[in-house]
DNA sequence: GTGAGATTGTGAATTAGTTAACATCTTTTA
DNA sequence: TAAAAGATGTTAACTAATTCACAATCTCAC
């Protein structure tokens, strides 16, 4: 397994992995630190500390070679592999969330979502199978999904939360604007909309230039 | 205006708004960094740090007088007045914004809405009526729009960002898996819903306990 | 081959962010 | 009124992240 790499360098990854994929279909051989640091618009020097964490991935005088740094980056993000996926909560967001289909650019989908409006429950959304609430701890256990996105009421965040825990979820993308709380073995990414519409909004205010 | 603020507690503002308006809702007239900690899962000492930078706010031996704490975020976050947003690109997660109505929890609206396709253009989605993308700049001047949610397809990213920014635009919120190119005094602030997936598998990966 | 030019990988310096620790002040209770 | 308890604001210590700057190494044109 990979060294321990600094949080902020591992959520850069993705962005190195998805424009890398980007070079090589437009059949670029090789990059420099600095020609990826102007698309992705991050320091050169951070890109190169955040490669050599994992070793000598260039070359001198030459940069890196796109189609080896590609397949590095696919099996340590896991890309190689299918990762299966549960959305908990098929509402406004929900069915976006199924539409908007991650398999196409990444190689996780969701393969089970839950509800409890009866009305829904029991079809298949977007492909993609429906089931109710109740079932879902015995589902997450029979299809062995560990990670789950969570699309609910913040009204009920917490309770289904619990049982998504209970359910061996290890990962959980919280699209609720409540702080979940959850044991320490389990990793909670929140992704909140409405904070992201108020920081860009303070940022602005703020920070007349640049920032 | 506010000196300036480190970026790491601007971010975390909106986080201690909402929550301090569940407390007030619930009838709370002060609470304590201890406390608050608990609830949105950040040192106390840092949200008395970040509290700090706004002047002395709370007492000690008392805490933060709820209501006096969320009027002063309310204007530092611009939460006192409307601000008026465009939706550019009406798909899939852009209609799911549109129903997602930011105005229940943030007195932020979509109010105009732009897209190529003919068939919605002219119509109102969701109380939001829905623009020709050639009308874009002329209606960004016209209602005084400064920021912009983009939910466009990869491909334009950046040719709708160049307009945006001729539309007087200052702030986009950006959905789109690419690092879009600005002049330095436009604020972008990246949302990238497969990059949160990957990062979350990532961690889970490789940093088994906690992180 | 060889030398000019390119570009990495990384110590060292810097900047940013977090946390501990505590003097200081406020409240409360007796 | 006095003393105990509570909780801030902030200095200082620490940890994390970024960036500089350059020796080491490689490439490529001739």
């Amino acid at each position: 397994m990979t060294p321990n790499i600094p949080k902020a360098t591992a959520k850069r990854l993705p962005i190195y992995y998805r424009y890398l994929k980007i070079l090589a279909d437009s059949g670029k051989k090789h990059v420099s630190s600095t020609e990826l640091a102007e698309t992705v618009k991050i320091d050169p020097a951070t890109i190169r500390r955040d490669f050599s964490y994992f070793g000598a991935l260039g070359k001198r005088g030459y940069g890196y070679d796109v189609s080896s740094l590609l397949a590095f980056f696919k099996t340590t993000l896991s890309q190689d592999k299918l990762t299966n996926v549960a959305l908990i909560g098929v509402g406004n967001l929900g069915q976006a969330l199924l539409n908007y289909n991650f398999h196409k650019s990444n190689n996780a989908r969701i393969s089970a979502a839950f509800d409890i409006d009866p009305q829904i429950t029991g079809l298949i959304r977007s492909g993609v199978p429906v089931y109710p609430l109740e079932d879902m701890q015995e589902q997450l256990r029979l299809q062995q999904i560990k990670i789950a996105i969570l699309t609910v009421p913040a009204a009920v965040a917490q309770s289904v939360t619990d049982e998504l825990v209970a359910g061996g979820i290890k990962g959980i993308l919280n699209f609720t604007p409540l702080r979940v709380t959850v044991p320490e073995n389990v990793r909670v990414q929140n992704v909140d909309l409405t904070n992201e519409l108020q920081t860009l909004i303070y940022f602005l205010q703020h920070f007349e230039h640049n920032g």
